[in-house]
DNA sequence: TGGAAATTGAAAGTCATTTTCAATTAGGAC
DNA sequence: GTCCTAATTGAAAATGACTTTCAATTTCCA
């Protein structure tokens, strides 16, 4: 996740083509982001951003994510909280998530199987599909190990 | 879904065990909930209920269908709309969604091979699952017929 | 039938996210 | 480097789904 991480050329590049430019605020924002690697909510990533930069404003997080959504950068996914969360993964790379219960972990996969599954599916269905959304909830090792207790939301 | 639907017994008996009241307001949203049969928000069941009894409140709506869900006689789901959108099959029957992008058709399916999948995706992750969540986007038979243009929201 | 406890609807409150708007800033033209 | 204009920013207000508050009404059992 050096300086040398690609997908800050990308970003730099879709500003460029889009007629927009590169602020201080952005580049914190984007670079915070993508070194945390996980799948964060904006005020989580607000809240990492102030401790070295408060005159950010957490309007701006959120428009910031969504330039890296329109880029290709970031996805929204909706894990049954009340707000959005952000993958960092390319957008262009389909995968699934496994979400532990107790500690809040993501795991993502990605999984042959399942396309020729979903397929049969909705062939039976007279369906055509598209798109497809798979979460599997449970318990990671080291939850699981721990006695699956009330979800305490580490990680 | 006739008078005779055993769910209107399952749901006066909740009402009665809880210690809760039957009133006229929750027998007219119940009914017209088990009536249209088919996933609905709040809002959305609302509406067809002012129809006919414009002195019910929304905020009863939201009432009663959470207490339907206590009742396992609903199951709130987010297919990435702004809303909630209530599931009025039985709580404890285990199924899937296909969700067609043009007319907003919502079909349900049960794979017992999905079962098997998901064990040996957590297995090779190092995951226990004790629940899942798979929507299959795309459209339904008639919709891929006439063209698969813009979602029209129609059913 | 009386009356306590539950229910209702309107209005106000939440909470995540978006929009508005006046002040600031980036970055190409010169 | 300096101008100038369009883009950007943050604070405050707005939005939209949903929940809570509260005074008035209704259910239902003793």
């Amino acid at each position: 996740m050096a300086e040398s991480d690609p997908r800050f050329q990308r970003f730099a590049d879709f500003l460029a083509r889009s007629g927009l430019k590169t602020t201080r605020q952005r580049e914190r924002i984007v670079r915070a982001f993508f070194a945390a690697g996980r799948h964060l909510s904006a005020e989580e990533l607000y809240n990492r951003i102030q401790t070295q930069d408060p005159g950010i404003g957490l309007v701006t997080v959120y428009r910031t994510l969504k330039l890296l959504r329109q880029a290709g950068l970031a996805t929204e996914r909706q894990f049954g909280e009340a707000y959005t969360r952000f993958d960092p993964n390319p957008a262009d790379w389909p995968h699934d998530h496994l979400i532990c219960k107790r500690c809040g972990k993501i795991q993502e996969f990605e999984d042959a199987g399942l396309h020729s599954l979903r397929e049969k599916i909705a062939r039976s269905l007279g369906f055509t599909v598209t798109e497809h959304k798979l979460e599997l909830y449970g318990f990671c090792r080291d939850c699981a190990r721990l006695g699956k207790g009330r979800a305490a939301r580490t990680a």
